[in-house]
DNA sequence: GTTTTGTGATGATCCAAATCAAACAATGCC
DNA sequence: GGCATTGTTTGATTTGGATCATCACAAAAC
């Protein structure tokens, strides 16, 4: 009955999902009423419209979110792997997914029911602030997509997309891409042949794709692409605005 | 000190806001830790990186959420109105405000703060459930504005911004534009003179804008247009797939 | 080994939207 | 009433990306 978690993959999903943070005894209880389930790549594991009733954790590889516009279109929404929950925002107020699932490889994922969460959020008002949390973070990546979609070309996407699998702040680096590039392209919004011709764009700076791997010449170079190329004064961050008002 | 709210007020934030639902006594214990703020249009009420300390509620007027990359672009990501509350998920789990907000006309608002939020979910989960809400709502609309802006081309999204002010169904109807149409152009990511286009093509389909009012003559037929024109199919929701698999 | 298949790269062309520029229209100000 | 300011449209041109077609190549299948 109890699902068969490693030692591992309990320290994952402390270090990425909302489990961190909580405490034992809630961490325990999430996990007996819990469901481990695996799929192969390509299983759908809900369409957007379907009753929101689960909410997931990725304990290994990849799932893709994407939406189904009217006319058959695809827009990938994002792409989660290990440790990382998703759809815990629509269990709680959405009636229905907004979004389809689908494992793009295979993955094993930790299934908790929208009561098991709902019943524990009002048991314990603490899960609820994790909970909020984590959808807090994914609210945030979708409005640095907008922003990327709305201010930024395809190919400083890619660098951006690059830049971020890149570990180091400075120097050079090659990395892993860590999964097809057609599934890349979608979730830059782009086609597979855009995304081809935004690497070759990039050879100029010091960019190079082969098979699966990206060598990247200077790592500096690639972000100030992503980030517009030469002159622009980077984004100042102040605090000073804030507070300017006070009630009353 | 308690703050002037007119009936209206009361009515229009249980109405639109995540105010809904609560029990008379939690509203009014937010409302004696709330206080009132007008601010003129142009004000910044934070801007992006400023400690998220505040949650808003628009009593009146318009509010604008944007981004600035740092190459000086400004990616709105939502305009928001009378009843609507902003930065609710950021006062919850992110340290800093990922956008910044500005007034885009007087604007009258209600400022909750993040002690008294925190305080508040400790005190009563179902208090977090209504934020938990309020917050996927949020999640939902930038999902579908990543769809949007990922399969849809500037004269659809604009299709589908007039659609979306039609309170009905079919036939014929005339709408008051918001805002302005620089700032209508910015929150479908589109320059003004692009969406000046976009409203000339859509007079082919029987859309005509003169100043601040738009004439629909067929609000279907703007609605397929805005779905992709003519012969797809529309999306079939199903509930098929779900719960295909039971935990094993 | 060869065929098959899936995936990625490249070329030619088309279309959507940005850009640059100029003409207007509306608004508020003195 | 002129006059600056801001918002809106229109035109000419360029750029980014999609589309369609073809080719190269590696992995898998026979």
């Amino acid at each position: 009955m109890e699902p068969l978690l490693t030692d591992g993959e309990l320290a994952l999903m402390r270090r990425r999902s909302f489990f961190g943070g909580l405490d034992e005894e809630l961490m325990s209880s999430l996990l007996t009423d819990a469901h481990v389930h695996q799929a192969n790549a390509g299983e759908i594991l809900f369409i957007q419209g379907d009753l929101a009733d689960t909410c997931f954790i990725i304990l290994d590889g990849w799932v893709k979110l994407y939406r189904l516009s009217m006319d058959g279109g695809e827009a990938i929404v994002s792409v989660y792997s290990r440790g990382q929950s998703f759809a815990e925002a629509a269990v709680f107020s959405m009636e229905t997914y907004p979004v389809a699932a689908e494992a793009v490889s295979p993955v094993k994922l930790l299934r908790i029911s929208r009561e098991i969460l709902h019943q524990r959020v009002r048991e314990n008002p603490e899960f609820a602030l994790s909970i909020l949390s984590a959808t807090s973070i994914h609210l945030k990546q979708l409005v640095k997509q907008v922003e990327q979609l709305k201010t930024h070309t395809g190919t400083q996407r890619v660098a951006r997309f690059l830049g971020s699998l890149c570990p180091m702040e400075d120097g050079s680096c090659t990395i892993g891409l860590p999964y097809d590039k057609t599934l890349i392209a979608g979730c830059l919004g782009m086609k597979p042949e855009s995304l081809s011709r935004a690497f070759a764009k990039l050879r100029r700076i010091g960019v190079r794709v082969e098979r699966n791997a990206a060598a990247i010449s200077n790592i500096r170079n690639l972000r100030d692409y992503a980030n517009g190329g030469d002159g622009g004064m980077p984004y100042q961050r102040t605090n000073s605005v804030s507070n300017r008002y006070s009630a009353h």
